[in-house]
DNA sequence: AACGCATCCAACCGCCGAACT
DNA sequence: TAGTTCGGCGGTTGGATGCGT
């Protein structure tokens, strides 16, 4: 019974890849594409795992990979999806962030964003303040820090609306027909098909850190307008709070039962968005804090 | 120059659901 | 249907590199 294993795993080899297996495994590719990963290897005559090849390719090899460092627009974009999608990785690189891999988002998180949020007194995990009360977190959390944190949460919500607001006018139809062909479109048939509420769906099964209930708090504190206007009743998931500034919030905020929710819906949500912050807690605030706020000491 | 520490990131590990026999 | 492997994902590791003393 069952497959029969594709190789001896004991008699492949491990480790940085050589120039050489690059050039083997990118012409195999290029010629034959990667068809069965369990396969390749024997194919194309590499001493390396069906996995370790895909990983290789995946997150080396493909062509259309950008090796150039992160913009800060595009680290701006990972900690607002983060907010939305928690450790997604793979969901933020195939649907938000062109030619970056889930590799390069999860190192980029694990290694300065989470940092950076903890510097200005969010926890990276909630994307809420950290609060004094919290005995596992550290972070100070004076007023002028939970200015600096509100502050900078409000410029990532607003620069990333902005940068999303740009793309989809830019390409109404291309941006559309990927929602479709996305896990939300995919939510949306399969609700309308099956009549659940989208909680019970898979995409948002299988987060480990942003299910249903966890989508970022900091997001709709920084934009009441929206917690007040898009909230979405929810008999499902008691803390859900959508905001509906992204396709992936914007699916979310079916997470009722209401299964007669369309892609129309969806559409006033992402362009009922508020252009206007609420900025007013920056009212009575001694501008010298700004003077060494975040977006001047990008870490 | 030598050392220790911090940071980066490619690659591996472990798990889970799907696919296969 | 059961047992096994595959493919894919998130988490973690460890070697390479940079920087400060």
């Amino acid at each position: 019974m069952g497959r029969t294993p594709c190789c001896d795993s004991k008699s492949l080899k491990k480790g940085p890849w050589s120039p050489e297996e690059d050039g083997i495994l990118v012409n195999y590719i290029n010629k034959h594409g990667h068809g069965s990963w369990r396969s390749l290897p024997k194919l194309a005559g590499l001493l390396r795992s069906g996995k370790s090849c895909r990983l290789r390719w995946a997150n080396y090899l493909r062509p259309d990979i950008k090796r150039s460092p992160f913009t800060v627009e595009e680290e701006n974009l990972v900690i607002q999806l983060h907010g939305s999608l928690g450790n997604r990785h793979v969901a933020m690189s195939e649907f938000e962030i062109v030619g970056r891999t889930d590799n390069e988002i999860k190192n980029l998180w694990n290694t300065h964003l989470k940092k950076r949020l903890l510097r200005i007194g969010l926890d990276p995990n909630t994307h809420e303040p950290i609060t004094p009360s919290d005995p596992t977190t550290a972070a100070p959390t004076s007023p002028a820090n939970r200015h600096m944190a509100r502050w900078e949460s409000a410029r990532l919500e607003a620069e990333a609306r902005l940068s999303e607001e740009s793309s989809l006018f830019k390409s109404n139809s291309d941006f559309f027909l990927r929602l479709w062909n996305s896990e939300v479109g995919e939510s949306f048939r399969k609700l309308n098909k099956e009549d659940k509420t989208i909680c019970q769906s898979p995409i948002l099964q299988t987060s480990s850190s942003t299910k249903c209930g966890s989508v970022s708090a900091v997001t709709v504190d920084s934009c009441p307008n929206i917690a007040a206007s898009n909230q979405v009743e929810d008999t499902e998931c008691k803390s859900f709070k959508p905001c509906t500034k992204d396709p992936i919030n914007a699916s979310n905020a079916s997470c009722s039962n209401k299964s007669d929710d369309s892609s129309d819906t969806t559409l006033k949500l992402l362009l009922d968005f508020p252009i206007d912050n609420d900025m007013s807690f920056l009212e009575n605030v001694d501008p010298g804090i700004y003077l060494t706020s975040p977006s001047e000491d990008y870490l």
